[in-house]
DNA sequence: GTCTATACGATGATAGAC
DNA sequence: GTCTATCATCGTATAGAC
């Protein structure tokens, strides 16, 4: 890995856990093992930083929801959907919660990159005949970002998933 | 109101809206119109600013929950829940902002705040008979925490509220 | 209670050498 | 591409006067 890699996965982790204004571009050089001044060669400044990270994430966002986006049986895409916050790689838990992290920074928006997601959840259920399609998409997407706040808040599966149950309820 | 005050609301404004580590006391000063050095007179330090804010909000959660917690009919009181996130009062917005948003910082801890509030419900589901009411429970926090979140984000009511479909959806 | 002045370390960012 | 040295400014916090 480069350094410049290694800068932008080193700020990432950091941004993820303390937040974008508590790190200081001196602290993520230390952690990534490259001078303060590296940062700013590669990434102008450190907000910057934060947009390379955040054009990345863009890219991941659509490669964890293709899968679902592509299912073709409407039943099956509402099943991953559920499954979705419980099948996050570990690995990509920094990305994610960053993002929820940032839904509450005024600049950015979280519902752009849902969107795709609720839109296909709709599409889902109007195919089941729900009456009220779109809102009943709406409730699950609320469901299951509710299961990945609390899946990437304690760096832990749920103990007791509600997996099951939704499926239960949603006769999947 | 006394300066102290001011100091106060003055910060809450500013750290629900760009987050507490992003705003200076220089800031909070200025905007609060006294010194700087009064901050340090009132809340020793910064982080004592933050505490104080939070000491109130948790008079200000109980006092939000009690008439649901109170409600001894089931079925009012998941309703009374489900209207919880349109009836929050603009004033205190900025308060549940910023709880909703320390959601995301290591130390603070929202579910310990909400856990009356899942228990009532857990309690409601059961009178009612659901087979599953801790779960069932479960699921509507998430859901009314969507909503809310939305609420306090856009700092305005939903425009198309989900509460008519979900009093639909649990027969209330 | 409140303000002004100030200490002083931390921070984001630049310049120049290799 | 990368490092070292450096700078101007900002940020928290304190001291002392009124």
């Amino acid at each position: 890995m480069s350094k410049k890699e290694d800068i932008l996965t080193t700020a990432l982790e950091l941004f993820a856990r303390e937040g974008f204004s508590s790190v200081s571009t001196k602290k993520i050089a230390a952690k990534a093992r490259v001078s303060e001044g590296l940062i700013f060669r590669h990434y102008t400044n450190k907000q910057g930083l934060l947009s390379a990270i955040m054009e990345q994430a863009k890219q991941k966002t659509i490669d964890l929801f293709a899968p679902i986006i592509l299912q073709a049986d409407p039943a099956k895409a509402i099943k991953m959907a559920i499954e979705l916050p419980y099948n996050i790689p570990p690995e990509q838990y920094p990305f994610w919660k960053l993002t929820f992290k940032l839904k509450w920074e005024a600049s950015t928006n979280i519902d752009d990159k849902m969107a795709p997601l609720l839109n296909k959840l709709s599409w889902a259920f109007s195919q089941l005949k729900y009456p009220n399609a779109k809102k009943e998409a709406e409730v699950l997407l609320h469901i299951i970002e509710g299961i990945s706040t609390a899946v990437l808040r304690d760096n832990r599966q749920d103990q007791k998933p509600l997996k099951q149950f939704l499926f239960q309820k949603y006769k999947l």
